[in-house]
DNA sequence: TACTACCTGTGAAATATTTCACAGCAGAAT
DNA sequence: ATTCTGCTGTGAAATATTTCACAGGTAGTA
């Protein structure tokens, strides 16, 4: 058996939106797929896409391309969960709500367990099945929840406390969306999102195509 | 002069995060700023800061590093709006309701201006100086508002269509947040930020570094 | 002035990622 | 059975991005 080291980053990237993007196409109409449609799709290379199936050993047919069951089989095998995946929800304004929203019940195995906050009024409220907590009981918790994950949708002045607090009960990987530059140990994964940074980049490219004849003005 | 091509994607976030980090890091103490020290801050390499400061052609001193102010000057020429961009956001739910509370007043030159919805409900409303209208409005108060980009806070079943309705207004840019693959035209920008995929990402580390005594066990 | 310490700017090397281009395969058609 | 078509898998090339490593500069110190 090969074991291979870890997928790229970006490979992983395409892969869960390969995956997302072929449930939506199966149907009892499209039981395959070519790459050159799922490049249509998701504007992906073909031969990207398929060296991306290569890194994760699935193989197509060069009759019909790739069944897409098995095919998303094989994804699931190479980056998805086994068993299940606990999630924190620090912050419960209405950037916490707006992200349980979206998410809860979106995956059989990525579920949020727990929200906190240290507002009172929003103590022991449930929103969409999950409870909110005081951030004192972070530790007790994320303990008997078995929560590894937590998504940070807190004002800037609190998140790298409660960051760290959640660190130390156990979390190992971070979805922040406070505009913050977390410092946390080696060990911890976090992925940023800052909604601002991401609206400045639109704009960047939004000034480069306003009047573009062709598309490279990044600067004049 | 030298007019060079654009700036790549991945220096262009490096300068906004550099940008943004510098901006707190300013102070009477801190006027000047050594690429070490950056680096401590940020997490990229010294080499790359260096580099990518070269690429907007802006030199530091070999004695004190960069001096911040007319770092930020120098960063805000290459890649910042130099008068007001618009934007509208569209799907005035929750996740819209946060997006605005999030942005809006935090930059200058970005102004949210108007956010769309098709609930009669919630027409009219004001939100943060942001009024909603309804979708059939959109043609109008884009070019009313002079609005070049938008936020997709909706529901995937209308983002489709609401989006080429932008887009036959003149948006040039999307934030997309619908977790839906948008089909729009060529010469428009997209970036998607579909949360549930950044969950999904985040639990792979989380999975990765759950026992892992090294780093590099993606796949067993 | 001379020496030290530490920094930037950058060519060149290293690495990572994507694309090219084609051999080889599998079903369809005749 | 043979030919045709269109696809995959993949070595090799191309491109993009990052790091190395060091020449050269500037202030501080004696």
């Amino acid at each position: 058996m090969i074991v291979t080291s870890s997928i790229p980053v970006k490979t992983l990237e395409r892969l869960l939106l390969y995956r997302w993007t072929l449930k939506n196409y199966l149907d009892p109409e499209n039981t395959h797929i070519v790459s050159r449609r799922l490049s249509e799709i998701t504007g992906f290379s073909p031969a990207q896409i398929r060296r991306d199936f290569m890194s994760i050993g699935y193989s197509g047919s060069s009759a019909h391309g790739y069944k897409i069951k098995d095919l998303i089989n094989a994804i699931d095998k190479a980056i998805c969960p086994h068993s299940a995946q606990n999630i924190a929800v620090a912050g419960i304004g209405q950037l916490g709500k707006a992200v349980i929203n979206y998410i809860q019940g979106r995956s059989t195995l990525l579920k949020i367990k727990a929200a906190f906050d240290n507002d009172p009024e929003k103590i022991n409220k449930v929103f969409h099945g999950v409870r909110t907590y005081h951030t004192d009981e972070i530790e007790k918790i994320i303990r008997k929840e078995d929560i590894s994950m937590a998504i940070l949708a807190l004002p800037p002045a609190n998140a790298q406390e409660i960051a760290m607090n959640l660190v130390n009960a156990g979390v190992k990987a971070f979805l922040n969306y406070s505009p913050i530059k977390l410092n946390l140990p080696e060990h911890v994964y976090i992925e940023n999102r800052d909604m601002l940074l991401a609206v400045e980049k639109i704009a960047y490219f939004a000034r480069s195509l306003k009047k573009g004849t062709d598309e490279n003005e990044g600067i004049s």
